[in-house]
DNA sequence: GTCAATTACGTTCTCCGTAAGGATG
DNA sequence: CATCCTTACGGAGAACGTAATTGAC
């Protein structure tokens, strides 16, 4: 009643070489033992498989109909397998990252570039979302894991912290805050402020703090973070971004001043599903973004006054 | 290393149900027994196909990625057994058979209708073949066996006699032997006389007798018997057939006599491959052709004289 | 505290290997 | 008579079930 691997083995072996010493040594095994093995099988599918003397081994007209099926299920079996191993080999899979935009600018497309150059078998997708979705995303398995401000529910996720990411005053390098080596949020009092999304990582980390300082607002509310820069850079006011997003602000007419106090940094977590596991391929990705901190603690702050 | 179908169904069971408990009872094994296949099966594989706690059972990605490669499996498995099966209780095969011209003429095709009417599903095939090539047809495997005058080499073909099979005098009904309840071979002393094929079994059967007899060759070698029976009508001489062969001669015109003597019949064989075995839907027709043979010993003998 | 999966462990059964038997050419 | 498949039989290991344990909610 239950056809296992081995069997379809031996029948192959046999229905190849037409004889059962042969058979047997191809499977390593005794020929009374094969001999056995092969009577169970005809046992179990009900019917006569091969014709046989001391001398002669042919199929019968059922065994030549089974040896078509066996050589499908034997295939099948071996494509299963070895799908599954090349994904643990992690030489195919795929991964799908969730990330915020500042880090999907670069730092994750040079993460990501490192393991392609590892692992080029496996396929890689990244998407850059608002940390209101990022969480979302994960849950619904469109991204594997995510890196997100908030670690969310312990229940439902699993986060590491990979780091504690300084916040940066953007502002006119004709700005008199430009001047600054270091700004407080006190410094921006009564200042106009430009929003990022509010759904974004940076806006409801700061937006209590915000609250506190008698802080304008704009009314601008921009997706893009170029969109942003353009808009301090002619005078619409000041933002705040992380510094991983400053590359992205890279113009001559602007400046950055590093946060200090409290509230100087966001974190950023890797998050995933607790009660999912990764994927090998995932893992593999999850654990070269941890080892890849260093070069984010570096990442490029060349927006500087003077 | 080797999967076996009771592993593929306790994979599919837990990836239906979620649960141990429910899966284990579908495949009608203890809790634990169960608990220790999954293992046993993710041990094989090499991979963790489930995340399991005691509450929640989940795919792993790879589990996913294997249980489309499973139902694949599982599928193939059951289609080849229940063909076997279905090929067993002759709900579905193929048989083909070869017999003489004679015998294909009617009595084949009506065991065939038999044979038919109870395993509908099976495909015949009627190969009306003449004596010389009934043998190498079978032993091409082109016809599962065959209905022939001579039982082949019993070392390669195994062979029982169906029936003695009368031979019948075919002439002209106004010729003087047209009277006559029966004739010998010395009566045909100088008669013109037409063969059907050389091939065939009636003439190697007749032959060395004929050229005893000072029998008259008129040169003509027909395939048709219907070729012959026009022959015959229009005067050029005379023929012998068997029985089975009188319905195709039957003409106004013409009279069959009953051949008597050593030789007054020809023998039909039933004759299968030694070394190898028949399929149970060509056993079965096998069988049902000897169960047959009264019908074949009355046979439509309806021209006579008077 | 309760429920579900797992581990522990004794038992049964499957399955292999060695040795003897039987059939074929 | 030589060769090759099969049967016989003993032992090793796999796999199951019962009972105890761990872990989650």
């Amino acid at each position: 009643m239950s056809l296992s691997g081995r069997l379809i083995d031996a029948f192959l072996a046999l229905e190849e070489t037409r004889r059962f010493s042969l058979a047997a040594q191809r499977c390593h095994m005794s020929s009374p033992a094969f001999s056995q093995m092969v009577a169970r099988l005809e046992d179990q599918v009900g019917v006569r498989l091969f014709d046989r003397t001391t001398r002669h081994v042919t199929l019968t007209p059922e065994g030549e109909v089974f040896a078509q099926g066996a050589r499908r299920i034997a295939s099948e079996m071996r494509a299963a397998i070895d799908d599954l191993q090349d994904r643990a080999q992690r030489r195919t899979g795929r991964v799908s990252v969730a990330g915020p935009p500042s880090l999907a600018a670069d730092w994750l497309p040079q993460q990501l570039a490192v393991f392609h150059r590892r692992y080029p078998g496996i396929e890689l997708r990244l998407r850059d979302v608002v940390s209101d979705v990022c969480l979302d995303t994960v849950r619904r398995g469109e991204a594997d894991f995510g890196l997100n401000a908030l670690p969310g529910n312990s229940l439902e996720f699993e986060a590491v912290k990979l780091l504690d990411e300084p916040l940066y005053l953007i502002c006119r390098a004709d700005d008199p805050l430009a001047s600054r080596r270091k700004v407080r949020l006190s410094h921006l009092r009564q200042r106009a402020f430009i929003h990022t999304l509010r759904s974004g990582s940076v806006w409801q980390h700061l937006q209590p703090l915000l609250r506190d300082q008698d802080i304008q607002d704009t009314g601008f509310e921009v997706d893009q973070l170029g969109t942003l820069a353009g808009l301090v850079a002619h005078g619409f006011g000041i933002s705040i971004v992380p510094r991983s997003a400053l590359q992205l602000c890279q113009r001559d007419s602007l400046a950055a001043v590093p946060l200090e106090g409290a509230q100087a940094s966001r974190p950023i977590y890797l998050v995933r599903p607790r009660h999912r596991s990764l994927s090998t391929a995932a893992a593999g990705l999850w654990a070269l973004l941890l080892q890849g901190v260093p070069q984010l603690r570096r990442a490029p702050t060349s927006i500087r006054p003077q």
